[in-house]
DNA sequence: TTAAAACCTCAAGTTAACCTTAGGTCAATA
DNA sequence: TATTGACCTAAGGTTAACTTGAGGTTTTAA
């Protein structure tokens, strides 16, 4: 199908429609452009123009960053999805799954931490080499650092 | 009398013995010395000489971190530490709940997150509005960014 | 005593995840 | 048609929490 033919049949989204219907800015928009989060084409004056699945997209970009994933995993995450196609309810449900493993593991961990802070704090073990929460054993110590933003 | 004779009989600790012991590396200790979270004293020759009780200090600053505390925060409890003498255990303890009672509602977001994260990929909430996860009710959603370094 | 190891300060670099600004172009509307 | 608002790129700024490097001093140990 060629672009001009898109443009008719499909609905197209201006780049500040986008960030004002995901509530993100623009720039937020290029700069998740240039991570390849996301995609768009330009139109004949160079603006960019979006496909209306980009807002779900967008908000599973934030949703994941709420459970703590880094951009760079969402990337890699999100490049799993079909590429020729626009992805389907179950698509994205494999996402979440996948990431509720995730945050399942985190989970786990803060609680160990949490059960174990106090123990730690008033314990004698100054080299931390014995302490419990340093003693991550499962693989999320190994994880490369996710930062969980809660804002 | 030799500064390893010092160290037994007066107990001042030397910047890179410190390091060692706690984990962090010297240029650690001196940014956390700008940042007030630790104090030190120096020697005739200006290099730092540290009281014991700083290895709890840095093992009470990882832990907390460890919890997704930032440094400002860790800093602004710490500074309710007694200022007059050494900190008690039961100082400490103090602290630590304090701490749990934010990790509790951090585990309870995430927990949410967990819960609701697959309805809100696969709903249709995409101006972010009604989704459970955007809806962050406690004040955690009002308190600034912490970050959760899970390394 | 003297060389190596440990310290010192200050400035600048690093990473993530954006935001801001400058200097222009494009598109919608009165 | 002309103006205003929306867009564009590229570079540089921001914050947290550190790290690295340069250039010089102090301590330790053989």
């Amino acid at each position: 199908m060629s672009e001009a033919q898109k443009k008719l049949t499909e609905a197209t989204l201006t780049v500040g429609y986008v960030a004002k219907r995901s509530g993100v800015n623009v720039s937020t928009l290029h700069f998740y452009e240039t991570k390849q989060l996301i995609k768009s084409w330009r139109n004949s004056g160079n603006q960019r123009r979006y496909k209306p699945d980009v807002l779900r997209r967008i908000a599973v970009i934030k949703a994941a960053q709420t459970m703590g994933i880094s951009l760079s995993e969402i990337h890699a995450t999100l490049s799993t999805l079909p590429n020729n196609r626009t992805p389907t309810k179950q698509d994205w449900s494999a996402l979440s799954k996948h990431w509720q493993a995730q945050l399942d593991e985190r989970i786990q961990y803060m609680q160990r931490v949490r059960d174990n802070i106090e123990g730690c704090i008033g314990c004698g073990c100054l080299s931390l080499k014995n302490c419990p929460i340093y003693n991550k054993d499962d693989h999320l110590g190994k994880s490369q650092n996710g930062a969980v933003y809660l804002k």
